[in-house]
RNA sequence: GGCAUCGUGGCCGAGGGGCUAGGCACCGGUCUGCAAAACCGUUUACUCCGGUUCGAAUCCGGACGAUGCCUCCA
């Protein structure tokens, strides 16, 4: 029986503020839509949070037996860097300062973001559609919206009529907004403006002569307006509704708002019953954004090559060390923590690399049953990975006190916790064992392994200067001799 | 200014009316030729002021502070 049967998960729906049984609209299948990265740049660290809490949803859901049908698009359209019909289309921008097509600007940071994400050992999506390939399904829709009479045309270009639509729907009720007092909040665009209210948002939008990425519609020669193309691939891909639809915080407004708008304005349903929001990871207290270049790049993680940290860190490190925050929380980055977080992340491992190695008896003396489900239970509220890694502490903690002899585990038993273990650490959680290393560390580690043996020689004839001057000038180069019970070992 | 979220021990971070996670650091112990590493054990807490309650870090009100959104951003 599939495990979904079995444990209850609860999801915090940012539409109603709580958290909510799930109930599929299908049994045992869901469908999810999760807003991807523009592609006119590097993707940043906290891009990646977001796709990393989801990537922990889409690998629990899995996990509990559910098919999954994962969407992430890839905004590939060029937007423009305002909403006032001024400013400039940010990937043509990048492409004119680096004197390339705008269409390999996407590419370029199209494949930068899959290698990132396949560092983090991140699964892909089950779809991952672009902006740019469904025009035709974003021209269809501003058609049928236009038809409803949501939306007007002005110059070639076509917008959402907000106000008329909040006369018979609510605009703001995702973000906790009413529109009068937007209304009255609002500041004068700059500029001159085809819109006949500041809240009305862009379908589509006539291109000025100097615009490159352009596309022919009933109204002009143009482009389609951001919000509309994850209703439309949402739409075409997961149906009217569908169940779970997840993005960063700052997507919540008004991109959202836009998005359920549109579609209630399209096709007369709530698109989504369960809104998903990934809290913001900041750099010195401030939100990580590309825009004010408060970022830091995985790249620069992993190779150790920022100002932030004080030596490099690697990518299942970085990952363990966003999980061990709830991802509704807003989690600061600093080089302390993530030390912190890598030296548990290492105990983890050598606890679970101990499992094949551990005595086992005739009696077990911890409740593996009860440990097990502590483990769903964490997952089963909101995703709680934080409880969920305490919980792998707590059996990392048992498995030390076993081979210890302090504890004792049952064949039978041993075999749970280690199925338990790996199911949770490297299928939902998606951790990797730090890589063996290339061929060059192949033969640094032979060298070191013959220091090693030079040293307990010396050690045998009681010629300590000897032993200590190869343990402390091997750890002035930075490798450290570490002494176990069945031997030395380094670590570089 | 409006709308939200949040303020937890040296640090990071869960929880959420009485049973008070977890990681890192500190300290104590085991181990060691001495160390380091590893392992085990352990201390320190809920921004402030009111209120509700037998009891509040947890609920309510207020103050102060932080962050996010209100213009593109995950």
């Amino acid at each position: 029986m599939e495990l979904h049967k079995t444990q209850q998960l609860q999801i915090y729906n940012s539409l109603s503020k709580k958290k909510e049984t799930f109930t599929p609209i299908h049994e045992g299948a869901i469908g999810m839509y999760v807003c991807g990265p523009t592609v006119y740049s590097n993707v940043h660290l906290g891009n990646c949070r977001t796709f990393l809490s989801f990537d922990l949803v889409f690998r629990y859901l899995k996990h509990l037996g559910f098919k999954v049908r994962y969407v992430r698009n890839i905004t590939d359209a060029g937007h423009l860097e305002n909403d006032a019909d001024s400013g400039e289309d940010r990937i043509a921008k990048k492409a004119r300062i680096e004197e390339i097509e705008p269409m390999e600007v996407v590419q370029r940071y199209t494949i930068d973001f899959h290698n990132t994400m396949a560092k983090f050992n991140a699964l892909p999506p089950s779809i991952e559609p672009t902006a740019t390939g469904h025009i035709i399904e974003q021209i269809g829709i501003i058609e049928e919206i236009l038809k409803k009479g949501f939306a007007y045309e002005r110059n070639g270009s076509v917008y959402f009529d907000v106000l008329k639509f909040n006369e018979s729907h609510q605009y703001g009720k995702l973000s906790g907004r009413n529109l009068e007092d937007m209304i009255a909040n609002s500041r004068e665009l700059e500029g001159q403006s085809d819109k006949k209210n500041p809240q009305d948002f862009a379908l589509w939008k006539r291109a000025e002569p100097q615009h490159i990425m352009r596309w022919t519609s009933p109204w002009s020669d143009g482009f389609p307006g951001w919000h509309l193309e994850c209703t439309a691939m949402s739409t075409k891909y997961l149906g009217e509704q569908f169940d779970i639809h997840g993005g960063g915080m700052d997507l919540k407004f008004p991109h959202h708002e836009c998005e359920i708008a549109q579609s209630e304005a399209f096709c007369s349903k709530t698109p989504v019953n369960y809104w998903m929001h990934a809290n913001m990871l900041t750099l010195n207290g401030q939100k990580m954004a590309k825009s004010t270049g408060n970022n830091i790049l995985p790249n620069e993680i992993f190779s150790g090559e920022n100002t932030v940290l004080a030596k490099p860190f690697s990518p299942t490190v970085t990952k363990f060390f966003m999980y061990q925050a709830h991802y509704r929380s807003i989690l600061d980055f600093s080089s302390d923590a993530l030390e912190a977080a890598e030296k548990g992340y290492n105990r983890l491992m050598d606890a679970i690399n101990q499992l094949d190695k551990l005595p086992t008896g005739n009696e077990t003396t911890m409740d593996i049953a009860a440990w097990k489900q502590s483990c769903y239970d964490a997952m089963n509220d909101d995703f709680n990975s934080p409880i969920l890694i305490a919980q792998l502490f707590e059996a990392a903690k048992f498995i030390n006190s076993v081979k210890d002899a302090k504890a004792s585990i049952t064949a039978e038993d041993l075999a749970t916790l280690k199925t338990t273990l790996h199911a949770f650490v490297f299928d939902v959680l998606g951790l990797q064992e730090v890589a063996a290393g290339s061929q060059n560390t192949g033969k640094l580690s032979g060298a070191v392994e013959l220091l090693i043996q030079l040293r307990n020689e010396a050690r045998a004839n009681k010629d300590f200067a000897t032993s200590d001057k190869i343990r402390d000038e091997l750890a002035t180069i930075g490798i450290q001799l570490k002494d176990g019970k069945d031997g030395t070992t380094f670590s570089l």
